[in-house]
DNA sequence: GTCAATTCACATGAAAGAGACCACGGTCTAGTG
DNA sequence: CTAGACCGTGGTCTCTTTCATGTGAATTGACGA
């Protein structure tokens, strides 16, 4: 078959999707199937915005997936329709964006960036920036909407002066006000925050319980509707897609991401519709790119460490303590001319996979002889030459 | 046999340093009129 | 005279080192039955 027939058929073929933007993270569905209450409830709190007061702050917990961000963004935007005149201004800032707003600096930097200021990426002093910002409040003179997505990770980063001193900037603002809103996945978090900010950032505590398998089904064919011919998937396949999201933590988003990947490698196969095994093929296939994803885009040393772990898990059965991995890791950076670390950032990096899920490791006692973190490869086999063939290339073994 | 003390091999925390990146202000240089 | 090049200073940020302290159970050893 020539290349231009190839492409000649795939023209001919219609498309499995209709719309593939009902997958995107960015798209904001017309209702939100089973959160009503919550929807509500923010709405009840936010409300007094409208009239220019300032209503409580909010503190939202939730597990990823269970529609914090979408029901937050469905409330403003309402908001913002009912308004008609831009008399509130609202800003969303997710806090777990690299180099974007995880640091105290950088949040602040974006913030003001949202009231049209330049703000160079480093080099100005942070208390700078906050001035900068607190006259561009001040000067808007408008009621100021906050919503930091994934608050606990700015926090567990640079500690929780940021908040206070967020919170604190209301008490000197005169023709302006502050609302913040803060969408945490952690609960923990916010208990071992200064008091002082923490009674002052969730005088409003909602809780956004996972999605059960049932109503995930109802997200997913809420948007089947729009994303794929009539007909496309075969009985049983969101079902089964439900199952494996509700089994996690009734995380919709990978569900839908789960729906997304099935339907583009139904589509890549020509196939006409989407099989069961699909959702299979794709929940393999994400958590395939999702390793190698990790591990080409970890930093030289932790790539070295990863390599080390995966040559001793193969070589030897029974597990992996954080002295022998040190070991290998010290010969192999001779090899590579990499100069080692000292065992002090190994158990950080160490730390630092394990919260990735690319290895398993657990501290146990060992009694007379020690405490380690016993470590094990959380990878499944099938991928593991995959991953030590990319960390050969990455750090030029051979 | 029992029980507290000891001990190992790290884990965990705090602080501080190195090096990259950058802004700002001042000084120097070269081009212009 | 002025625009741009070129410093020095001071700031953030990431990764890392240094120093200090914490930790949980196997082992040890004293002790009493």
């Amino acid at each position: 078959m020539t290349l231009s027939k190839f492409f000649g058929d795939y023209l001919k073929k219609e498309p499995l999707f209709l719309n593939k933007t009902v997958f995107q993270g960015a798209y904001l569905p017309e209702t939100i199937p089973h959160r009503d209450e919550q929807i509500n409830q923010i709405a009840k709190i936010l409300a007094p915005l409208l009239r220019g007061d300032k209503p409580s702050n909010i503190f939202i917990y939730g597990k990823t997936g269970t529609g914090k961000t979408m029901s937050m963004k469905y409330v403003v935007k309402s908001m913002k329709d009912a308004l008609k005149d831009n008399a509130i201004k609202f800003i969303y800032v997710n806090c777990k964006l690299k180099r974007v707003a995880d640091t105290e600096y950088r949040l602040m930097a974006q913030l003001a960036r949202e009231f049209g200021k330049e703000i160079p990426s480093t080099g100005l002093p942070t208390d700078e920036v906050y001035k900068i910002l607190f006259n561009a409040i001040e000067k808007e003179s408008k009621p100021l909407l906050i919503v930091l997505d994934e608050i606990d990770q700015l926090v567990r980063k640079t500690g929780d002066t940021v908040l206070y001193n967020l919170t604190r900037c209301n008490e000197e603002l005169k023709n302006a006000h502050i609302t913040i809103v803060g969408l945490s996945n952690d609960m923990v978090f916010i208990d071992n925050i200064d008091p002082r900010a923490k009674s002052s950032l969730s005088e409003e505590e909602l809780i956004f319980p996972p999605y059960n398998a049932i109503q995930i089904q109802d997200i997913l064919k809420q948007r089947v509707k729009i994303a794929f011919k009539k007909n496309t998937l075969d009985p049983g396949t969101i079902e089964k897609c439900a199952a494996y999201s509700a089994r996690e933590h009734g995380d919709a988003r990978r569900a839908l991401e789960l729906l997304r990947v099935a339907g583009e490698l139904a589509e890549r196969d020509a196939k006409e519709n989407i099989t069961i095994d699909y959702i299979d093929k794709a929940e393999e296939k994400i958590e395939r790119d999702r390793l190698l994803d990790i591990t080409s885009t970890q930093p030289k040393q932790s790539q070295c460490i990863l390599y080390s772990i995966i040559a001793l898990a193969t070589n030897k059965k029974g597990n992996i303590f954080t002295g022998e991995i040190y070991e290998h890791y010290k010969s192999l950076c001779k090899k590579t001319s990499l100069r080692p670390l000292t065992q002090r950032r190994i158990s950080d990096v160490l730390a630092e996979l394990d919260m990735l899920g690319i290895i398993n490791a657990k501290i146990i006692s060992k009694g007379r002889y020690g405490r380690s973190r016993e470590v094990s490869l959380a990878v499944p086999n099938s991928s593991i030459t995959n991953i030590k063939k990319t960390l050969e290339e990455e750090l030029a073994l051979t």
